[in-house]
DNA sequence: ATTATTATTGCAAATGATTTGCAATAAAGG
DNA sequence: CCTTTATTGCAAATCATTTGCAATAATAAT
């Protein structure tokens, strides 16, 4: 058993709240995914398992453990209104959003740290938090697009 | 007139569109404000020149705009699912909002072209466009803090 | 100026992601 | 095993945004 289930056990114990088979269900998927899923994603591939599971209790899921900061919800400019969920890395990280297959990479930056602290000093604000999101094409995509070309240059 | 009106002016004629009583209004709107409204803010601005404008003519305005790149949209994280719009200056830029107040300022940054760069030699990818996004309290919301602060410390 | 053309509007209804109320179900403690 | 009550599935609600359509009004043509 991976360590989100067993860490969101001991949380569920400590506040009263009980390890249902759809929670165990989801946050095993969740710990196994390099991706960053939508909630109907997530829904999509737990009912393989468990067909009876509802879409909300899969929300349900994903905001308790936002609450708890075992997950972290955001949007891509790419797509207006729907959110991803990232079963979150204790540390501070960044995201890359390949806009043709719409995959998420994440990345560190040591620089991060000096922009917060610039726009700190300039503005006297205290900054808590903030990320860096990047779009455009992944390793992979950039290769199609070029076959791509190819093959329509070869035409 | 501003030079967001003349520009729309200019681009409306030029694909066979029609420069109307409402767009004049929000566009004027749009270039006084230094905030990011939502469609909803914009809205109710706009209702106090002309109360027969509609909300979806907001939309429709704003997301002609959009397309023109002449205003740009994002979701920040403390406020799921509303948009706010920015009419874009040129160049690039990114934002800090106050959690408190969610007032937005925009800052640039030097250093966000090296992060771009050393993004793509990591992984092979082509970055076209990001952004940084900051979240704290701006100085105003610091000192209010304070204040209250004081208050209960006194009390 | 007047008229014809058609882009744009206001309105109401639709959409799509997410949330919520509620009765039925099932963990966990005794 | 029984009891308590957190959690579920379901259906209906919400909220921001979008869309179809008939009426209106900017522009082009006369």
């Amino acid at each position: 058993m991976g360590d989100l289930v067993q860490e969101a056990h001991v949380r569920l114990h400590a506040q009263g709240g009980r390890m249902t088979a759809q929670r165990r269900l989801l946050l095993t998927i969740l710990e196994s995914l390099r991706e960053h899923p939508t909630a109907e994603e997530l829904f999509l591939l737990a009912i393989k398992q468990d067909p009876s599971l509802n879409l909300s209790t899969v929300y349900r899921t994903l905001r308790w453990l936002e609450g708890e900061n075992l997950v972290s919800a955001r949007i891509f400019a790419e797509e207006r209104r729907q959110e991803r969920f990232d079963a979150a890395l204790p540390s501070e990280h960044h995201h890359f959003m390949c806009t043709r297959c719409k995959n998420v990479i994440e990345f560190d930056s040591e620089l991060f740290g000096s922009i917060k602290s610039q726009f700190q000093e300039l503005n006297g604000a205290s900054v808590a938090t903030g990320s860096i999101v990047l779009y455009g094409l992944c390793s992979n995509c950039r290769k199609e697009d070029f076959d791509i070309d190819n093959y329509l240059g070869a035409k």
